[in-house]
DNA sequence: TAGGCCATCTGGTCCT
DNA sequence: AGGACCAGATGGCCTA
């Protein structure tokens, strides 16, 4: 099926024979004499490799090739140009649904676009991130999930996550082995937990207090700390590898708070961040809601102004 | 300038 | 036969 008018100027932009031009230039339509051309191309190609026979006869076996008839050579030419163009349409619904993970990937940015690559990354890490959070029923530490979300992300993007938490991008570098490690404190973290009541497990020291337990400082023992947390696997484990790089989303968005952008109006029709925790008919939330509810972590009900959150987000906004 | 990323073309394969 | 999907090739653009 045509899914795009064969007409269609833009998208009948055709490059025939190798050519290429980006979707900014104006590519010529190839007129029906070019391919003409091209086609008696292809013909008297065809022909020369016969006549170069040293014996003269022809020197390809069986039956001297039917010559295309005008009419069969135009037909196939233009189903390669329907062929062109349906696989334009693909690719480009391809790219719409990877925008569409993009918006719904921590840290989306419309200036600083992530790669195809590193959206798939990170979309995988923060799955894996938020699917270690529900199993463990708890609070996660912060900079684990910012550290299993740069996993296997480039420096650039890891960079970017780092610019969107307001973090030092060093503090969750990967090492050689594209693990992330972290290796100082984050200064600003604290502002992260604005909650006094905090009982998620925070990074040791950092919760100004816990119900659970409060547990010492340890500035530079993050990542023990992630590893207790995330102590089951990390996102590699279902992946062959990530070739040592790491992405970083854009804003804190989808995972600590919720993202300012464009589609903020859609989130709220769609049950989007602020959830994709839908409310429960009956029940309110399909997840807890807290009076004390923290705010990195607690899920709130749709409706509910994500007041932490956008208070958070005025620190995390590029 | 090299490398990364991307869009497009193209031919092959599979499926209906 | 024709469409969807896929992967390789190619060339443009951008950035370090």
């Amino acid at each position: 099926m045509l899914t795009v008018p064969f007409e269609d100027p833009d998208m009948m932009r055709e490059s025939q024979f190798g050519a290429t031009f980006t979707r900014q230039e104006d590519a010529r339509t190839l007129s029906s004499a070019e391919l003409k051309e091209a086609e008696d191309d292809n013909t008297d190609r065809e022909e020369e490799e016969r006549e170069d026979d040293e014996n003269g006869l022809p020197k390809k076996k069986g039956a001297r090739k039917k010559k295309f008839s005008e009419g069969r050579g135009e037909r196939v030419k233009m189903r390669r140009q329907e062929a062109n163009a349906r696989e334009r349409s693909r690719m480009h619904g391809l790219n719409d649904a990877l925008e569409s993970l993009r918006k719904v990937v921590p840290c989306y940015s419309k200036t600083q676009k992530l790669s195809k690559i590193e959206t798939l990354r990170l979309a995988k890490n923060y799955i894996w991130a938020l699917s270690e959070t529900l199993s463990a029923g708890k609070r996660p530490d912060l900079l684990a999930f910012v550290q299993t979300l740069c996993k296997g992300l480039s420096q650039p993007t890891t960079n970017l996550v780092a610019g969107c938490l307001q973090l030092n991008a060093r503090n969750f570098l990967t090492d050689h082995n594209g693990d992330v490690s972290f290796s100082g404190r984050p200064h600003q973290y604290d502002s992260l937990y604005p909650y006094p009541n905090a009982e998620m497990a925070t990074p040791t020291g950092l919760s100004s207090g816990t119900r659970d337990s409060v547990k010492p400082f340890r500035p530079y023992n993050y990542y023990a700390s992630y590893e207790s947390y995330y102590d089951s696997a990390s996102p590699e484990s279902s992946s062959p590898r990530f070739d040592g790089q790491m992405s970083p989303p854009n804003n804190y968005n989808g995972i600590f708070s919720l993202k300012k952008h464009e589609d903020q109006v859609e989130y709220s029709k769609n049950c989007h961040y602020g959830m994709r925790y839908c409310n429960v008919p009956g029940r309110g939330s399909m997840y807890r809601v807290s009076p004390d509810s923290h705010f990195p972590y607690d899920l709130h009900p749709r409706g509910q102004s994500f007041q932490s959150q956008d208070e958070l987000n005025t620190g995390f906004h590029n």
